[in-house]
DNA sequence: CCCGAAACTTCTAGCGCTGTAAGTTCGACG
DNA sequence: CGTCGAACTTACAGCGCTAGAAGTTTCGGG
């Protein structure tokens, strides 16, 4: 069966490759006849056309990027899923090339400057260390598409949701059911990324437009971005002391960690403290207590993103689109509805 | 900068279009002044080599499929991380494709038969539903090393963990910490996978080599392979009176439904009841309490299918070969070391 | 019964790159 | 000073497929 080429075809049936490729493509114009003396003879030798050829004449390799820090992250699994799904059905189908940053800068000028140039239509690409000036160097003529609240250029299209009012909407929820005092936990220790960044000037909106004061000493940082690195900061800060009774997560993971931090020391949730995570990845839902989360709205994401994509790669060249999408605060028990 | 084709480059130095494939492949051969030249030639244009007429020219693709039920499985995600990390470091590198199957047969049929050949070069594929015959007759002449423990051809390349012997040895943990009522949970109702049969099988062998027998009313099927459907089935069980102190959990998430189920009726892990999961994925180390789990070497695992992966690719055409990687039971704080 | 258009099919030129075979250029040697 | 081989470089034929031009056949109408 292997190695069948349009060219085996066409003689086994006695007609000319353009024939073929005519029958294959559900070209009109061919009789029927034909086209059934054609069917059979694929079918006879197993023929199936090569990817290669095809997309070397046609200039469309089927193939899209998705390039982000690490597909271990939940988030970045449910992204890849939803993504990959929404793209088989675009018409025409792409496929995913899965493309690991780490998060590092070196990792992401790689999937940047990828040497070889028309392995793929495109790509989305969630970048977070490298500056948006470097983004828009490296990428040539590679139709991109950034996802999420990380740098990016006014020149490229980027979807996100807006983070502050989230944030703001999170902080607002524990408030509503009478905390005061907030914390905000997981961000970088240092090198603030912007998503952590816009999360807690959220956070500090939602305060204030609550009548609460921010307070820097209720800003809990981690060195890492993980749930034990977490558990580890929020468990110390809480053993030296701090008093709080509410916390908003820079993300899932964090609130991952706080869980497993206070329930460590017998500090009940939502009772003593109330928290909020964000992403909504699935495991918030069968932690006990489950986590309330921000929801981003992934499908609006992946389908924006790729509607976008999609523009750009049929040859739409204007100045970059900053779009926005959804988010929903889903009220589960570690800060259940007010 | 778009569009510069080795021939331009070619013209710009000066030379044959050869001259310059041999320079950019650093073929020996070259003049050193005449390497300047052309180097010179494609810094100037900014050339990038094209992906697919290479590919077409040498037949090879550099790309690999990874195939398997869905990527929002941790085990799955991790896998998919620590195999292209591996692909990326071979020589030549390797890119991934994501194949996502939904652990349908549907999927899994449209995954060995996606109609156009010569995309990938390889395929490593982790089948669930579909049967070993169909494998065997579908996969044509893509080269292909199968994963994990479910329906595998005698024909064709495998590798997985011992099933078997690693549930005996999280039985027997359970056994070395006293207990005597141990459940499994989290198998399917119907249709058991191949998965959940080696390692029940591993279960009842556990509890045998312990001088313990095997109970039927001590397996707990679910739903589905979720924590959510897990927490359910083992609660119900409990609230109808089953009285156990000890669980081996078909993978880390039924442990993770496992935590949440006794958690809700104030029973103490692993005071009470001490529960091992399955997979190790990384969020056992930080659920509350932690959670012992079976740890598939999965670096071995990616390791040794890449390379008899590598071996077919490179022609290799000989009987299926099977392989063990090693495992290890992690003790965390839900069945601490004996 | 011939002509032109419609309906099909074949021809052919690439898409961008590589590998082999066939030059070309030089320096060294007889 | 002609010759040979090493060291380089060029020419060219594909890899498998597509698409537009060009050719052939078929038919209805004048």
């Amino acid at each position: 069966m292997a190695g069948v080429r349009l060219q085996d075809v066409a003689e086994h049936a006695g007609v000319s490759m353009k024939t073929v490729s005519n029958v294959v493509h559900e070209h009109p114009h061919v009789s029927h006849a034909m086209r059934e003396r054609v069917q059979k003879a694929i079918d006879e030798l197993g023929y199936r056309p090569n990817a290669l050829g095809r997309r070397l004449a046609t200039g469309r390799t089927g193939l899209l990027a998705l390039a982000f820090a690490d597909v271990r992250l939940p988030y970045f699994s449910e992204l890849a899923n939803l993504v990959s799904r929404a793209a088989a059905q675009t018409s025409p189908g792409y496929r995913l090339l899965l493309e690991e940053t780490e998060g590092t800068l070196e990792g992401e000028r790689a999937v940047l400057s990828a040497s070889e140039a028309g392995l793929v239509d495109g790509m989305l690409f969630q970048p977070s260390q490298i500056s948006s000036r470097e983004i828009a160097e490296r990428h040539g003529d590679l139709p991109m598409v950034l996802l999420g609240e990380g740098p990016a250029p006014l020149s490229m299209d980027r979807v996100m949701i807006d983070n502050v009012s989230a944030a703001a909407a999170a902080t607002r929820h524990l408030v509503a059911l009478g905390r005061r005092r907030i914390a905000f936990l997981g961000h970088e220790a240092q090198a603030l990324s912007s998503t952590s960044r816009l999360r807690i000037v959220g956070y500090q909106e939602g305060l204030e437009q609550s009548g609460l004061s921010a307070d820097p000493a209720l800003l809990i940082a981690s060195d890492e971005i993980t749930p034990a690195a977490s558990a580890a900061s929020l468990g110390a800060a809480i053993d030296a002391g701090l008093k709080i009774d509410g916390i908003v997560c820079r993300d899932d993971l964090a609130a991952m960690g706080a869980l497993r931090a206070l329930h460590e020391r017998g500090i009940r949730i939502p009772d003593d403290i109330a928290i909020v995570g964000w992403d909504n990845i699935s495991f918030t839902a069968t932690t006990f207590p489950s986590i309330t989360s921000i929801a981003p709205d992934l499908d609006a994401l992946a389908r924006v993103a790729l509607e976008m994509l999609g523009e750009r790669i049929a040859g739409f060249d204007g100045l970059g689109r900053h779009r926005l999408v959804d988010y929903e605060l889903i009220a589960r028990e570690s800060a259940p509805p007010a």
